[in-house]
DNA sequence: CGCTATAATGTTCACGTTCACATGTTCACG
DNA sequence: CGTGAACATGTGAACGTGAACATTATAGCG
């Protein structure tokens, strides 16, 4: 079917390893200037393209990195989407193919437990700790993506920057009683969660504000709205931070529920500038994480865990978020 | 690295066929049963498992499909991340990696122009005209999913019946002067735009209603809130029908600036069950594609198409939606 | 016991590439 | 004009697999 340099070769009664000189355009072996031109015009006519397979079996590599994600992308910590594009906008230049693997599903039939080789991998979503092992005894290179695995290269958030961006910014507006809804049980092994809530601690003692009991909350479906009614009616925080802006809808609905209004009885920001914060009423200040910036770096990251030769030392990017100011924070009421 | 059939084959002193044809349980080979409990005993202590890439070779094939998608997978139709679970549900069980190809990004080294194979695909989202001619003309089976190209086989919603679906809801509330708010410009193209648009005039002029004028709008960002009033106050409508949730975020965001309440002023019904309907206040009745199913049919369908070996004519599976009521229905305030 | 059918296994080649190595060709310089 | 250096190309093997074809072992049967 496609033509192979064989195909080239003997259209043009040369070797085929004239053919494949010419077109890796190997340096170090002269070619005579018109054979480069009728092999590259032979190329182009009979539409070659090169087996990978062939070129995979011959090397030891394929060429191809797989990404470690989650069947539910785009639904946690909602930058994935973003994450895709940086990673692709990093390995497509460079000619890497990319193998999507969902690392949540059917684990027994996943590309880490079958017969997929690939180069190296991206995890952006900790796959279950089985593959996980698999994975890392397999000697395969890879490296995090706003996720963090031990002794692994990781290109991660600077949450504790985040946080302080966060925090001064309510801080500046008045603020001092602020309070921090956490993440759900269900992100709850995310180093997100943990370092945004340290990092949340740390600040506030810093700005010699001990946060009071109950200002930090684990939310469920079930006593948010009581939660919140602690918060800002009995423990008078005039200002919430959320862990993101899933949990951030949801306090925007206790307090609606408890006739609280944004951004006039508390003001509320949150991480991840994510549909529909800027849709919903009113529009919410956000902590956005560089989500395609990340990909990148974290492409990049791999490519030279790829190409250099000798182990490097695991090291950790950390990339700034922004903050996108909106309605939903403005100075706390006199009272 | 990784052990081939020739060891496992040196090691039990066999010719590497014989493991060959025991790992593949050839029918019509006979094997002796100890010779074949040898060799998988080998095999597993080894830890065997096969070249992908010298099958590909041998073989015309590479067992690899590659899914058309988008960079901005999960903000687009709603239903992305559940469509691809689907196909993965289909296609890994059937040991068939998946190549996720962004076709919105760099045209050039996309998958379909560079020379990664596959042997069929999976299109979610249009690529570019360029990138799907180079695709039909490669002669690659693929099918759509969520997605419509001339004569090509797909897995569609049921959209005619889906916006009865939404009407007739409506319609047993109580409503009887009915708008529709389009999708925005971005999104023009998809078919379930057209869809929804006609069947929501046809479904209207059956009960007897010809929309008027201003009921059915385009919104964008400039005067969706004008649209919105004139829909509601000057034209009386006791219910808005939206293109998708996000329109109909737009649509509660105007909503609230009008002063006007819903249900209690008028109703709004959406498609897609998608975060964050459900955790907005009023939380939204919706009818909802069945993402993950319709993944799965897709993937089915490619494999039926790449199995079979006559050309089979192109079929449409169109997959019914289900209304989800919430708090955002109501029956029409007595005027 | 010898013959044949079938069971069981072996030999060899091809898939498309690239690479180490070998060969031929041109030119400059003594 | 001969000779070596560079230039330019060719030969053949190998990567791991699976299929066609060839071969040998086994068993059944008269």
């Amino acid at each position: 079917m496609a033509a192979t340099i064989m195909d080239i070769a003997r259209r043009l009664n040369i070797s085929h390893t004239t053919v494949s000189r010419v077109l890796n355009n190997k340096s170090g072996v002269p070619i005579a200037e018109k054979t480069r031109q009728r092999v590259l015009n032979t190329a182009r006519e009979m539409g070659y393209a090169p087996n990978l397979a062939a070129r995979s079996l011959r090397h030891a590599s394929t060429h191809v990195i797989a990404v470690f994600g989650s069947s539910y992308v785009g639904m946690w910590g909602g930058i994935t989407p973003e994450l895709m594009r940086g990673i692709v906008s990093a390995l497509q230049p460079r000619h890497y193919g990319i193998f999507y693997a969902m690392s949540d599903f059917g684990e027994q039939n996943a590309p880490s437990n079958s017969s997929w080789r690939f180069d190296g991998a991206i995890v952006l979503q900790s796959p279950p700790a089985s593959t996980l092992r698999r994975l890392a005894k397999s000697g395969q290179p890879f490296v995090c993506v706003n996720e963090h695995i031990e002794g692994r290269s990781a290109v991660l958030c600077d949450e504790a920057a985040g946080v302080r961006t966060a925090l001064d910014h309510l801080w500046k507006l008045g603020h001092r009683r602020i309070a921090y809804a956490n993440a759900t049980h269900r992100h709850l092994q995310h180093y997100s969660v943990v370092e945004r809530h340290d990092s949340y601690c740390a600040t506030m003692r810093e700005h010699g504000v001990t946060p009071p009991a109950g200002h930090d909350v684990i939310p469920n479906e079930d006593n948010l709205t009581d939660r919140v009614r602690t918060m800002i009616l009995d423990q008078d925080a005039t200002a919430i931070l959320a862990y993101d802006h899933v949990v951030a809808l949801r306090v925007m609905a206790a307090a609606h529920q408890l006739g609280l209004r944004i951004p006039q009885d508390f003001s509320l920001i949150c991480f991840n500038d994510e549909f529909p914060v800027a849709e919903v009423v009113p529009t919410l200040t956000v902590v956005a994480p560089q989500g395609e910036r990340m990909g990148q770096r974290g492409g990049e990251l791999l490519l030279d865990l790829l190409e250099s030769p000798e182990p490097s030392s695991p090291s950790t990017i950390r990339l700034p978020e922004q903050l996108v100011v909106r309605e939903s924070t403005a100075p706390p009421k006199r009272s």
